[in-house]
DNA sequence: CAGTTGACAGTCC
DNA sequence: GGGACTGCCAACT
């Protein structure tokens, strides 16, 4: 057997960034993952290099239930994953929870900064099983 | 082939 | 409770 003149050039099928989202689209509403505990999952410490495919492919996930340790969500899209957890009632830390009709600007009205809400980890937080 | 970057995490002050 | 430094892993230049 002749051997294998053709190098296959072809790119294996499940590679880092396919497990990524494939533990990405197996987090149900209303729950969050850290990406550490997604890199942990795949056997990697890497929370990195998870972070870094959701920027890449991450277009095709669920990227919004993947946030930070610190319960904040992707940088440079907090505000698009706050849209998100309002619509999937994701147990959000505001300082104070004052009902989700605050009937005004508020909500994207810090005083912190653009943005200074956090994601209840304590109760949001999902692990596959 | 090596250095740099990046949608981070954990620990110390 | 928050800020700064270091560590890790994968992809890009």
């Amino acid at each position: 057997m002749p051997d294998r003149g053709m190098p296959d050039s072809s790119p294996p099928p499940l590679d880092f960034g396919g497990a990524v989202l494939m533990v990405v689209d197996g987090i149900p509403p209303g729950r969050v993952m850290t990406y550490g505990d997604v890199a942990a999952e795949l056997g990697s410490r890497g929370a990195r290099a998870v972070g870094r495919v959701m920027a890449t492919e991450g277009s095709s996930v669920p990227w919004w239930r993947v946030v930070r340790a610190d319960g904040r969500p992707p940088a440079g899209h907090e505000v698009e994953a706050l849209a998100h957890y309002r619509a999937e009632r994701t147990p959000l830390r505001r300082g104070d929870e004052r009902g989700v009709d605050d009937g005004g600007a508020a909500g994207l009205d810090d005083r912190h900064g653009p943005h200074a809400y956090r994601l209840d980890l304590g109760a949001a937080r999902w692990s596959p099983s």
